[in-house]
DNA sequence: CGGCGCTTAGTAAACGTTTGAACATGTGGT
DNA sequence: ACCACATGTTCAAACGTTTACTAAGCGCCG
């Protein structure tokens, strides 16, 4: 049960002033012995503890962070919290920075350039150790002079920007970046289909001046280029990455005609399920009809037996967090560059092609 | 472009000092203008603007809290960030909070009643005006007992503690509650099975103790009794709230011998796809074989064609910063309870029973 | 024309913590 | 006996804001 020394219970919670009044030290004293880090006698200490007990104590951050502590938050900003790969990363992020004792803020923007600086500023006014933007983006001359902005900023701040899945901007920029291989795994899954047989592959959800979709679709024509198959643009379908563009991009194609395709390509997974869809409403199985293929390994493609790239997303954010903790430490200062490897993994949603070997 | 006053760029930030400075005014001018709430000459307020502008000013969170402006900040704490209930309940705190010019701090606790503790003291620290405990939980004396402390110490600090879809403590217990019919939306969800002429009705999902499974369950059996139907506790089957669950308990189920029943009301949509995805692989079709319900309205269900209970996730996220903010204002100090509203969405996983009427 | 109220700006005292420097102790070497 | 030294503790000065109190300028009425 909590108790209280001073006789007005439940007015002003206890400051350090009163925990070392009422242990008979001086506030430095228990200053120290909470930090941890001081040599101190294990009297002292106990008699602390006791009344840092007893009284309910705990620290002002407020204080404690304009003292000169270092700050105990870590930031991060998404465009949504309930997009599973943003949740994902963001999962992640905030496993290791619970790890590391430090919590973690989050801001979401909703895809808005403004909604994201003022998010940054909040950041930056909160002193968070290091801020996190994850997520796709269109990558123009304004992205790269506004990151390199923020990056500055933070940097001067004591901060850190961490770029996650987004694009590198220039070594000059003092920001970290942590990628995932998008076109490696676009070629990987592609050969797949390519090597079961497959030769005309629908690519669902180009999007261009987009990152992400972008790199997917580069892996996708490497690996069509690498089998000598000529490149129709014809059979690269532009939508957004969201399940209703996946059925709608679908449901297009088929109205204008029988498929002139065998296996389709996904840009994520979301497309997958709502392409997925598509295809059986209009009798067309999976596999057995049309193989089908996405990217993102989200615990719903398991559910649909979806032969898809695994992306780590808890890892991306883990060592984003991670990386950015001990590169403050040694103050290296410039720019860091990470890329982490994604696999495929073959589950039940593709058949060899009968009669293959073109 | 960025520019800065001093000559040593990019070391430290701008202070509300060197502001001060730049613009040839005190500093409690600048921090006024900034306050926005007080009257100043417009020829003042210009100057002070563009001297923020110009050394690219952002106040220091941290001095300002300490400094007596309430915090700006609002808490969340969930068990995972992943779980789709707690993302969209999180989206809604996230919402909000953006809404009032509050950042949103986020704690996950993975059901550990002892990272909770820690999560809230955390929380305490930092300040934040509200702590927001959101998801199902184990109702025992433990828990009252220890809400109660998190709830008075969190006033104690000017704070606020609020239940999110928890059961409510005693009136003398300064918290806020916001909870959604779960009895009410299990028993409406029931009734339509009832009325489709189903009689043997599976529940998927009882765990005794867990406040919110309980309260389903409840639902679930009141309906029963509506329809004088005998209560048959053989149809309700112990698991947990997960997807694997589901699967296991059909699985399970089935492996015994014929099915014994011709609907499933699944204790949420997790539930309910795996059970699905069982039924399928039991050669029984959703819904011409075996009707299905889930309970939650997640966009998944909407992917199978889920018959389901909506619950109003961002809605509880949005309400719970929204009351808590403005309860903060007139500091009536007592408790405080909402019961926000569930209803049942129809899509298509349900048949009447041939030769209804028993 | 002097005092009064009103508007606007400045002064300085908090807020609760950390931390470098100083200060007591006791301990061992010479 | 004295000095150097290690150990444990205290003093006091930051850290960057906000805000009650105070002061200055100025128009207005008596």
């Amino acid at each position: 049960m909590v108790r209280r020394a001073s006789s007005d219970d439940g007015e002003r919670p206890a400051t350090i002033r009163d925990v070392a009044a009422h242990a008979g030290v001086s506030v430095a004293t228990v200053s120290r012995i909470l930090s941890g880090t001081y040599p101190s006698a294990p009297a002292t200490r106990s008699k602390v503890m006791r009344a840092v007990r007893e009284l309910d104590y705990v620290a002002n951050a407020n204080a404690r962070g304009l003292a000169g502590a270092s700050s105990r938050s870590v930031a991060i900003i998404v465009t949504s919290v309930v997009s599973p790969h943003y949740a994902h990363v963001a999962q992640g992020v905030q496993t290791q920075a619970a790890l590391e004792g430090k919590l973690c803020i989050i801001g979401t923007t909703n895809g808005g350039p403004e909604r994201e600086l003022a998010t940054v500023q909040l950041m930056r006014q909160e002193h968070a150790e290091c801020v996190i933007l994850v997520g796709n983006v269109v990558n123009d001359e304004a992205y790269r002079e506004r990151m390199g902005e923020y990056a500055r900023a933070l940097a001067a701040a004591g901060s850190q920007l961490v770029l996650c899945g987004r694009p590198a901007l220039g070594p000059d920029v003092p920001a970290l970046v942590i990628e995932y291989d998008n076109t490696g795994g676009a070629y990987a899954i592609t050969s797949h289909l390519l090597s079961a047989g497959h030769r005309r592959i629908l690519f669902l959800g180009r999007r261009d001046g987009y990152t992400t979709p972008g790199a997917r679709v580069a892996g996708y024509r490497n690996a069509l280029a690498d089998f000598h198959q000529p490149h129709d643009p014809g059979l690269e379908v532009d939508g957004k990455m969201e399940r209703s563009e996946g059925y709608r991009m679908i449901r297009q194609r088929l109205e204008s005609g029988p498929p002139d395709f065998t296996a389709v390509f996904a840009g994520n997974d979301l497309i997958a399920a709502g392409a997925r869809q598509a295809l059986r409403e209009h009798g067309l199985r999976v596999p057995d009809d049309i193989s089908l293929v996405g990217f993102d390994d989200l615990p719903s493609a398991a559910d649909i037996d979806l032969t898809t790239v695994h992306v780590p997303h808890e890892e991306l954010g883990r060592t984003a967090v991670r990386l950015a903790l001990e590169r403050r430490q040694d103050k290296s200062g410039m720019s860091e560059h990470v890329m982490l490897g994604t696999h495929i993994i073959v589950r039940d949603s593709v058949r060899p092609l009968r009669g293959a070997g073109q």
